[in-house]
DNA sequence: CCTATATATATCAGCGACCGGCATATGTTG
DNA sequence: CAACATATGCCGGTCGCTGATATATATAGG
């Protein structure tokens, strides 16, 4: 089992599924929408992604299906991974705050260029 | 310069050097503290990803001093780097807002071992 | 009819950040 | 004098992500 922490896109996966769950295709649509277009997942990072996360069993395959003679995977969040996210999302946003903290508090140190007011 | 978004070692970089400027083995020291103690940051990750954010401009070299007969590099984060940081934050932000909003409001599909309560 | 686009899944070479180990050097503590 | 903390640095390997490529079906436009 792996402890490193998440990267983006597959936080950006999980929790994308934290609702319900999608199949594959739809996860890129559904988390182009979440970062309001700013991450494209690409296919190469998607169904790697879902072959890995299904392995360290933190989502798994709900079911297969046809829709308008195309074959889809429906993927569904494990309970694994909901601990996983949520233990995620809450360290995230301690960093968060302390990072913002720091940049509101920052000193005099600060870069300022040649000649700037003193 | 490289637009993908900032792992978390390189993250915490930043936001260590966000206050005021420090050195290497403070940096690893002070992350340690951001992090509560979950993450050990490595001088094989450290000093290379010192040179690369200096390379790309996000922090510089502030100056060189030997303390009780042992030389440091002190680090100060550049501009740059302080706006990657703020948007690197705000958009965390977001995702971890998302995250935690779809986390409590989980459809019945979430999993259910056979035989739990209706 | 043919082509382009959207839907949908999958594989693979390559890159780059991170990990873990090792090396080096000085000051302090037992 | 050994162990540990302080302090910087290199390097091989791992692994997630990128970008390209391939395959297949449904729909819309010329």
């Amino acid at each position: 089992m792996n402890e490193r922490p998440l990267q983006e896109p597959t936080l950006l996966l999980l929790t994308a599924l934290a609702d319900e769950p999608r199949h594959g295709y739809g996860l890129i649509q559904e988390i182009d929408a979440i970062s309001q277009g700013r991450v494209r997942m690409r296919t190469g990072t998607l169904y790697g992604a879902l072959d890995r996360l299904a392995q360290q069993g933190l989502i798994r395959v709900e079911r297969e299906e046809v829709v308008d003679g195309r074959a889809r995977k429906v993927y569904a969040l494990a309970e694994a991974g909901r601990d996983v996210l949520a233990a995620e999302t809450e360290r995230l946003r301690a960093v968060v705050a302390e990072a913002e903290r720091r940049l509101a508090a920052r000193r005099a140190h600060a870069i300022r260029p040649k000649g700037a007011l003193a």
